[in-house]
DNA sequence: GTCTATACTCAGATAGAC
DNA sequence: GTCTATCTGAGTATAGAC
């Protein structure tokens, strides 16, 4: 339905999302406050809540579903494109994930979200978006010729790999460990 | 020295600290209040300031000291013990891991103090205990027989499958990742 | 839809009695 | 050394003009 009525947005809904995600994802929950969030949108606090009622939460929630639609248009689908080949939709999807961390340099939102106060909140939007990464690399490792069990280990395995080796770099201070995982994932499916 | 004239503490340091550390640990540095780490140390907030007269910054920096130790006792000292075989020194950190986490249960406190308030105010301390550990990790991957270069990137592998678990079983709220983990670490380590 | 101004709560931190 | 009581600022959230 269009409204002309209404006075245009000043910031699209995606570009908002995305400043908002950057500062969740790097301070956490509590870590964001309002006036972190406001000046990251380019809105005034007052504006975030006419765009979100709930406040913080309802902010969050929606950069959470935000992030589990790049999971899916990014990790999942792509994974489980028949009209391509495994190898090929692995080196793809594994171009996205380097840049989504900015080759390590950013941090993952499920993380960030996983302490206590975020986990209570909002765990199980943070479990769909785990479930559907570990889905995705499943489908590409059996499309590679691993049983269905060696597929499922070797998806926790890169999802482990990744959240790990973030945290490590971000403690390091250093994203070399970042990159080597990445080249790893690419190799754990290869045929041995 | 021994000050006979000072009232008694109400509760030991390292009691004190344990209580501390499993606040923060599971909050975070922003999400952690001083009522929540009074709570959890059974003094008054007025009584922590007496003890850490630097506030929540002090009580932080202390308690990552205390999980320094922790490391140094329980991971690097026995990793590097020379009177005592690669493997069940290998063995005996594996244990001693299991226990800090509970099995997959408890976050890690070089993790939770990862966010970026925590890594300004701690970037130091988190990267010598991390560090540390890998050094632990190295050693005994020598002493197994591996090359320098094999045994560092095993040592690095240890430490990003371990944070990565944790990580994941955090939000897919399952432990059974971390204990798999666990065993594939000991794998890791059999030549081949 | 966005803004300025403001209400209210809880955070971190301190004062001073015991 | 520990406590109760209190100060001050930052945090979330709301009111109402434009």
């Amino acid at each position: 339905m269009y409204l002309c009525a209404m006075r245009p947005q000043k910031v699209e809904d995606k570009v908002l999302l995305q400043g908002l995600m950057s500062v969740l994802r790097s301070k956490g929950y509590d870590g964001a406050s309002l006036n972190d969030l406001a000046a990251s949108s380019g809105l005034q606090k007052a504006s975030l809540y006419h765009r979100f009622p709930g406040g913080k939460k309802e902010i969050t929630a929606a950069v959470l579903q935000f992030a589990n639609e790049w999971v899916q248009k990014h990790v999942y689908t792509p994974l489980t494109d028949e009209t391509i080949t495994p190898s090929k939709r692995l080196t793809q999807v594994l171009a996205n994930i380097d840049a989504l961390y900015a080759g390590g340099e950013d941090a993952c939102i499920l993380r960030a979200l996983s302490m206590d106060s975020g986990i209570e909140l909002f765990g199980s939007q943070i479990k769909e978006s785990m479930q559907l990464w570990i889905d995705g690399f499943t489908t590409v490792g059996e499309a590679l010729g691993f049983t269905k069990k060696e597929a499922q280990s070797k998806a926790h395995q890169v999802l482990i790999s990744v959240q790990g080796s973030l945290v490590v770099c971000k403690g390091l201070n250093s994203r070399v460990l970042f990159e080597s995982t990445l080249k790893s994932i690419k190799n754990m499916y290869k045929k041995g």
